[in-house]
DNA sequence: ATATAAGGTGTGAAAATTACACCGTTAAAT
DNA sequence: ATTTAACGGTGTAATTTTCACACCTTATAT
């Protein structure tokens, strides 16, 4: 839900004479704007930020910002998302550009959509750089507010393309803490999908992959048998993966 | 290789002298290039332009060109490969957004790359509309001559992309002739994976997709016994399609 | 001790994948 | 008429992968 509903419904109507009054306008630019995606409580959520600024002011939108003049494009990615969330180093990746002409109402906006999936961290706080973003909040994507801008189609077309590539590539695991259960993985799997699976299948088929690590330690402070925990093994992974190409 | 290549190996040397000299700088422009697949004589093929004006005058480069202001990105990819290469209709899709600084000498572009796979057909004739193209020609894959700018990164990004497709949906239709062989249809794949496949399992597989519709009528003009013609059935695609989606 | 909550495990049926070789048909060449 | 070159077309068995399915075990809290 917009933050400010009531003020809101009214801003497409005063659309263009707010801009012709206030906004500045711009021939051409890049934007950037990103997806990224965390995962608590055994939810899947995005990170989103609430705009301080016209247009849409006091709306949720996806964190994104113009790129520099001098700045590749992954370069602006991770500064934009620095300033907008203060998170960094997430190695983001791009999934599609959007390029409509009426997408933006200050101007020609293309922006190119980038996705990261980030273990949420309780300790790292959001705390956005710029004022242009008053705060950075997760928000679950199944009951995600209207966003400004086109970032829902945005959005939508991110999380059909990631929602794909789990059954491909290993991104799971970013979004899990080092240390995870195959019950906690599963939970993942089952939140991006949407569906539930199979536990035993499930367990068998990781597990088949060999790229986990069965760690010696378990599962504290649960009130139930606790779980043994497992790693990620990104090398174990990388000669996998290579011999599938060069297969 | 190159067209001019004793030129062009100083080319890079004089680079910043030619520009200064004679070349329009320019702040910051979106471009499309496209990467666009023909199937001829057994050979996949890409449809290059030789270049008519510097920089890179006389290399080939993919067909490219910059977006306009009122136009969106599909639009400006449909316009641009009109214009240089004589070529309508295509339905292009983009794949990747290429955005190094220095990726244009002369100025910021970014460029977004769309790919299309076509009817290679001997009756159209590739002529360009501007004088920008020299001419427009089909080039084997497996022999492409260096090119332009990052065209050759742009190319194996999209190729690779595509090779990932065909195993997942049925791109391969859009290269062939409307009335195929099953023969051809294989042939196209091994061009596409860069590998043999066997004949046996490679028909069994494809007709039990269930959307490829047997014809009566038989190959012509061949001089050992005629194969049965097939065409794709995108109606019966669609069910399957849907049926998978929905699943 | 007992209740609770999740951990952890195996098998059989069905489907999909892979490897593999020969005869048939046609037209052109002799 | 015969031969030759070139491709068309077909089936089976072994292996691997996928899928559906249910119960006992273990740790903690009361």
């Amino acid at each position: 839900m917009p933050v400010k509903h009531i003020k809101l419904i009214n801003y497409k109507l005063n659309y263009n004479v707010i801009l012709e009054d206030k906004l500045p306008t711009f021939e051409s630019v890049f934007s950037i704007d990103c997806l990224i995606f965390g995962f608590e409580a055994g939810e899947l959520k995005i990170l989103l930020i609430e705009r301080n600024d016209e247009p849409f002011k006091d709306w949720f939108a996806l964190p994104g910002d113009i790129v520099k003049q001098d700045e590749s494009l992954d370069d602006a990615a991770d500064r934009i998302l620095y300033e907008l969330t203060g998170l960094r180093d997430l190695q983001m990746k791009q999934f599609h550009t959007f390029g409509e002409v009426n997408r933006h109402p200050q101007g020609r906006v293309i922006t190119v959509g980038y996705y990261a999936l980030i273990r949420i961290n309780g300790q790292k706080e959001l705390r956005p750089v710029t004022q242009y973003a008053r705060k950075a909040v997760w928000h679950p994507v199944n009951s995600l507010p209207k966003l400004a801008f086109d970032h829902t189609e945005i959005f939508n077309n991110g999380f059909s393309k990631i929602r794909r590539r789990l059954n491909h590539q290993p991104i799971a695991f970013d979004l899990l803490p080092e240390k995870f259960t195959l019950t906690q993985l599963q939970g993942l799997y089952e939140a991006i999908l949407n569906k539930k699976l199979d536990k035993r299948n499930f367990r068998k088929k990781m597990l088949s992959y060999g790229f986990l690590k069965e760690l010696v330690e378990k599962q504290k402070g649960v009130s139930y048998r606790a779980a043994k925990l497992y790693k990620f093994d990104r090398r174990k992974y990388a000669k996998i993966f290579q011999n599938e190409l060069t297969a």
